[in-house]
DNA sequence: GGTGCCATGTAATGGGTTACATGATTGC
DNA sequence: GCAATCATGTAACCCATTACATGGCACC
């Protein structure tokens, strides 16, 4: 999606420094995927040079300084017709099924052993979900994203339990 | 997960040429990320190189010659030990959702025709899918992996429809 | 004295996409 | 005549990840 909106995102709701935005991006999942501060401080440059943003440059004593990032209006038009976009079907990189396409020609006992550490991982990687969530709160709508995720990983690990039993019998 | 090991799956069914991975790829729903030229025709040679994989060359006349990749046991163990290894819990690049983060500032008419053609296009996206499991077939545990991937995308699109009928109310 | 937070950034590498390049054959 | 299929490969680019680099301050 090229991390640059996510930015003007999260810029669309209080000005933010690189620092601050790199916190947002490793406190969501959806974001999840980056984060890192190569991507980041460049995109903010670029974001600036582009005219979406506007920096303010605050000097602190023997510290870097903070560069806080504000939205304008070009920044906030292109986040709208951004999000005006139809957006893609979810892509998924899913290597269980990757792995289980080929899984047939070993032993079960290899497979049941793999698929049984993958459940468990899946259950702590939920609960985590869920608790994050607790503590986030957020609107009617957010909330609603956060169940959806959350039921898409539900329903991959009672997809899994199922598989594994009936391999199991 | 390394384009190399997709390679082994496809070739522990059966030998085929780099042209023929590349359809492989193209024909299945996990593994459509990528089978492009470029990394295909790269990996096979380094599968090669590590000794995982044999090539027997068929010249012909006036046409590049077919370089028929056949999996050896070390390929095979190879491809048994990543099936081994505990996957990742999926990876889910989810456009939709990404948007509906920063959608509650803006009109309602833009989330709502955004939606209405985001249902329209996983509609028939899932259509396709399930025409290409009739056609495709497969064993048992691949005719599980196939529901499995549909049933994704169905509930993704209950979702979408049932938050459509909430915001224009 | 060590860990973690604040706060900026760069370098190296890996993975994936698009487009380019060649050239014969088959079918519409 | 044009598109599709067979069959190989390369070049340029983009996006993302990991690690490196610096340095002060607060807390245990």
């Amino acid at each position: 999606m090229s991390i640059k909106f996510a930015l003007l995102g999260f810029l669309s709701e209080t000005p933010l420094t690189g620092y601050d935005l790199k916190k947002k991006f490793s406190a969501s999942e959806i974001f999840h995927w980056s984060g890192n501060n190569n991507q980041i401080y460049r995109a903010l440059v670029e974001l600036h040079d582009e005219g979406l943003v506007s920096v303010d440059v605050q000097q602190q004593a023997n510290k870097p300084p903070r560069k806080v990032y504000t939205i304008n209006e070009a920044g906030r038009a292109a986040l709208r017709a951004w999000i005006g976009v139809t957006p893609e079907p979810p892509q998924i990189q899913h290597a269980l099924l990757e792995k289980l396409t080929w899984a047939d020609q070993f032993e079960p006992e290899l497979i049941s052993a793999m698929l049984t550490s993958y459940a468990e991982d899946l259950r702590v990687y939920l609960l985590m979900l869920r608790e994050r969530e607790q503590r986030n709160g957020g609107s009617p709508l957010q909330r609603r994203i956060a169940e959806h995720w959350q039921s898409f990983y539900q329903s991959e690990l009672d997809w899994v339990s199922t598989l594994r039993h009936s391999l199991e019998r």
